[in-house]
DNA sequence: GTATGTGAACTATTTCACAGCT
DNA sequence: AGCTGTGAAATAGTTCACATAC
């Protein structure tokens, strides 16, 4: 890796590339070119070739990449190579499609606690987790090691729960619910907006 | 609104300060400062101006924007001031968040009908919905106006389905399984990848 | 005095284009 | 000949800064 700033999207468009070498590797077909990759995930292959040049060289001028090779070298970048402790809080719908969501273990994630504040859901089994009071989140956080949260409560509760996640000592947040969390600079939050990217489209809509 | 071409994220953003100042605006506040628009959603007052700028000029040089008529324009630009029928296609956990997401109605947006190809879900209710079988897509479409698909199968029928919705007439796509779709370029397609949100996650977790 | 609207400056990201390697 | 790796050019997006309006 050279020393220069790596774009968020660059991140994002490695984890296309991983996937598609994987699959690749597993059809065992041995190498692929940047143009042939760029086609298969509707990038440029200048792009492929900038996004790979931040991390090293995985090239062979004049026939590609060798796709065994690659998924190997990304899956290390990537941070694949071990599993990472999730937690959910909030077990309602979009909570339960998380926890069954198929293959995040492939991944390299694994959830292993549920949270809610309703009584009503406490107990009961999602998959294999059973559904935790929320104040039991700082204890369950350490001794489970959980290093990722992921806020899937209304946005009326939202900020409470990044409160409690900080205190527990967690660093990454996946944000869920539509408001703008106000947490510590140190602390990473992503925020994923299901009723904003859908909205985004009605404005397509209006002004194609 | 002037000629010049209008960033993604001007869009997404308008979006968060439509959702800010209906609630300034409900909360009787009559006017809001760019810079105060900023604080509030963790964005930089030029920003917030200068996505504003793109469509009008809806501020008042000394106290700011009037937050009811800034509602209504924003009202206008987003599409807001009328319905959009969405089809849900994959009837498992992602499908039934959706599907009870609270207040979608209330962002202009109307599931109508949900489709899936497993035979012991079709008949089911959703909320409302009765799940169909994905035969009826193109009849079902088109009786009921349907603007916008959403694709919550698995990726490895993700193809199939985008194809069947480009069939029955649909132009916009917001597609969550973690494929890239091919489809033809009239065709606005939006991906939201939940696994790939959160794998960027542990890219930092590796590299923080 | 306060806050907008907007060119200009700056920063980030993508695409180009080609020298150099196999 | 084919394809990478990468500076340079082009494009996109954000922040600055200030003339202007109230």
């Amino acid at each position: 890796m050279n020393g220069k700033k790596v774009p968020e999207g660059t991140i994002s468009r490695l984890f296309i590339y991983y996937r598609e070498v994987s699959e690749l590797s597993s059809l065992k077909i041995k190498t692929i070119s940047s143009a042939e990759l760029g086609e298969r995930t509707n990038l440029s292959d200048a792009q492929v070739r900038k996004d790979l040049g931040y991390f090293g060289q995985f090239g062979v001028s004049g026939s590609g990449y060798d796709t065994s090779e690659l998924k190997k070298a990304l899956e290390k970048i990537l941070g694949k190579d071990r599993t990472w402790n999730v937690a959910v809080i909030g077990a309602g719908h979009l909570g339960a499609a998380l926890l069954s969501y198929p293959g995040f273990k492939n991944y390299g994630l694994e959830i292993v606690a549920a949270f809610d504040s309703d009584s009503k859901r406490i107990g009961k089994k999602l998959g294999e987790i059973e559904v935790q009071l929320i104040s039991d989140l700082s204890k369950t956080a350490k001794d489970k090691k959980i290093h990722i949260g992921i806020i899937t409560v209304p946005a009326a509760s939202a900020q409470e729960v990044a409160e409690k996640l900080v205190e527990a000592g967690i660093e990454y947040i996946l944000n869920f619910a539509p408001v703008s969390l106000d947490v510590p600079d140190s602390i990473k939050v992503k925020d994923v907006d299901l009723s904003r990217e859908l909205e985004t489209l009605t404005y397509f809509l209006v002004n194609k």
